[in-house]
DNA sequence: AGCAGTTGCCTAATACAGTTAGGAAATTAC
DNA sequence: GTAATTTCCTAACTGTATTAGGCAACTGCT
């Protein structure tokens, strides 16, 4: 009998397919074994568990995400890096929802320090360098975006703000002025 | 056989606080069965299937934190109301993690009508009273407001925000100070 | 109290996802 | 070309979800 090919890196993508087609949580092993036309057992060669999978999934998204952030941040910055930056999670968590909730997988210690977690972290921080903010208040507007972004992000994936005016294109636009402003204008304690 | 008194009401809070154990995720009728000491099958007199138990728990969750809130707002206004109802947010999340995923679990339309949806969204805009802001740049602030305190709390409790400086708490207080400035100073488009 | 009707929980059976053990064929290394 | 390794398979077991049908326990009426 012919063998498939199967490698990890063929599973761990073709798995973020399936989570971006049938949402994050359905991804599961069998799916995976009947998009290969091989039985379940097989992947097990190449895969520790379903675990396994999902955490190589949710690696592979944040690489895309910081891959995609570094590459929208090059060359802006002010008010044109914050609303790249933010353009990034956005485009991608409607792009690809699977792959987006994937990263948002809680990882084992030792697959958050291997993954590209530090990078996202390192890029707002640069996004921030056009700002007047001194520490901790540098800190403090990091976690505001990442939540801001990613709040925006997932209640507009969970269709929060469709079907009720206005359109959610616009209030993401005025969300990030916002942020904009108030990043120019950040209260003292 | 004596009988356990199973009701739809008693298999919901019972699978409320199951959530807040083990996560939202792990909730499955036969853990609940096992927490009654009954058999599987006997659970289907009073749920429709595992995806009513979840809908169910998710209103429940809703219900809950709505009268929070409105207990929380009575009485204040200002950036007292507004730190009063992230409160209510955050602190849910954090003595109820279970619960509130289960709020932020994804209702059918029906479902989603029929729970306390709207009761939050009319809080939100009464928490924004406090503030001069004319449509639509409101929608867009409770929008806002409603993604950075779902953002927030749900990167917090990933752990996001553990295991460094500064302290979450103080990020917290921070970040509701700097919503508060915001909204008195809200960008003209 | 005694009985009829209803309800609540049970047994049994099916289906599907996850996982492990061990075997045979295909590939690779020498 | 043979030996070693790798890949995929069959088989088996566990756990969860779900449905069908049965008997026991309660409820309400007389």
């Amino acid at each position: 009998m012919a063998r498939a090919g199967l490698t990890a890196e063929r599973l761990t993508r073709a798995g973020a397919e399936l989570a971006d087609e049938v949402g994050f949580d359905q991804v599961t092993v069998s799916a995976l074994a009947r998009r290969f036309d091989v039985k379940v057992a097989s992947l097990y060669s190449h895969l520790e568990n379903s675990q396994d999978l999902r955490t190589r999934i949710a690696l592979l998204a944040l690489e895309e995400l910081a891959d995609r952030a570094a590459d929208a941040l090059a060359g802006r910055s002010g008010k044109d890096a914050l609303a790249a930056f933010a353009n990034v999670y956005r485009d991608y968590a409607r792009e690809h929802p699977g792959r987006y909730a994937a990263a948002r997988f809680r990882l084992t210690p030792q697959a958050a320090a291997a993954s590209a977690g530090g990078r996202h972290a390192q890029m707002a921080r640069a996004v921030l360098r056009g700002y007047d903010l001194a520490e901790p208040d540098r800190t403090h507007a990091v976690r505001l975006l990442g939540s801001t972004f990613h709040g925006y992000v997932s209640l507009e994936a969970a269709g929060g703000f469709a079907h009720s005016a206005p359109d959610s294109q616009e209030s993401w636009v005025r969300i990030v002025d916002a942020l904009d402003a108030l990043l120019r204008n950040w209260p003292a304690p």
